[in-house]
DNA sequence: ATAAACTTTCAATAATTATTGAAAGTTTAG
DNA sequence: CTAAACTTTCAATAATTATTGAAAGTTTAT
């Protein structure tokens, strides 16, 4: 495999994992782009290479931006904006894990909450909907804190102790 | 809160989070329905409260089959199927841990390995590309195993080991 | 065997989400 | 100040994904 297919192919499968933690196609490739370039990329570049017009490189951008995992980058003599993604991939996986946690589970884990809060009326209906709700309530909780102190912590002591603690 | 207003924010909410693991509106209702039922739910019972069609009910609920979470339920003296999803958190974060590490983190890892295997040309891009796609591999990697141990390990355990490890 | 009860399939349609491109907005150089 | 270089916004459109509903398929009771 050359570097261009290589590439093609990294860009591609990166950008469909997208869903995974919850960004868009466009928004994964730019990052994905990023990430194995090794100079800033202009917004230009960002378009031509992906084949992808003005308007969607802005936005999306704009929203790796709002994530914390691109930042732009002022190239001395140039005019127009340049692009970089944090390279250091533990870092990535903080970034990505703290903005899903913030964005998406701690709002369920709120309702969660509230939803096994209710009032138990004695009903076999209630006492159910509470007891699940509660238990799912705690799990969410529980993998929320993990992951955000596991993602925290220095790579090498994280993945040594959990590693033997597991295995 | 009463009961059905509890039922329908617990329903809503955990159905809007089906996209966090990687499912469907409709299918995370029909999940949720179950979840919090006292009792096995026909099709028709699901079409009724989910106010949602046949088809999109049978669909649906063959997905949930799929992945390991719903089970057909036979009620005696009755014709009609019957369904109930694994009532254990524990469990059920089990069997969706595997089945996306199988179905979508699996197929990335093997891209990777792919990717930064390529030959080494010398330049400074293919370098990088190399750099980048390994420790992203890495870092897959070991999030995958992770996963995966951790979801397949007795609760108490689990939580009690980690949560002093990190604390 | 056949009719009723039930489930599945799938082409058509609706709903949602992503993308474009051109106009409006902003910044900088001269 | 103002024209050129560049970025953002957003209504229109395209692409994708979910949903319906009715016909076809299957199972069971008689």
């Amino acid at each position: 495999m050359e570097y261009q297919e290589a590439k093609d192919k990294f860009i591609s499968t990166w950008g469909s994992l997208g869903t995974l933690w919850g960004i868009n196609k466009a928004m994964a490739q730019i990052q994905s782009l990023l990430f194995i370039s090794t100079k800033p990329l202009s917004m230009e570049d960002i378009m031509e290479e992906l084949k992808i017009s003005r308007g969607n490189t802005s936005m999306n951008l704009r929203q790796l931006m709002d994530w914390g995992i691109v930042t732009k980058e002022l190239v001395p003599g140039e005019r127009k904006e340049f692009f970089t993604t944090e390279k250091d991939v533990q870092e990535l996986a903080r970034h990505i894990a703290k903005e899903r946690s913030r964005r998406e589970i701690k709002p369920v884990i709120k309702v969660l909450k509230e939803v096994s809060s209710i009032k138990d009326d004695g009903t076999v209906k209630t006492k159910e909907l509470i007891k699940q709700t509660k238990a799912l309530h705690d799990l969410a909780e529980t993998a929320d804190t993990m992951m955000n102190k596991i993602v925290n912590q220095e790579h090498n002591w994280i993945t040594k102790s959990l590693m033997k603690l597991i295995k």
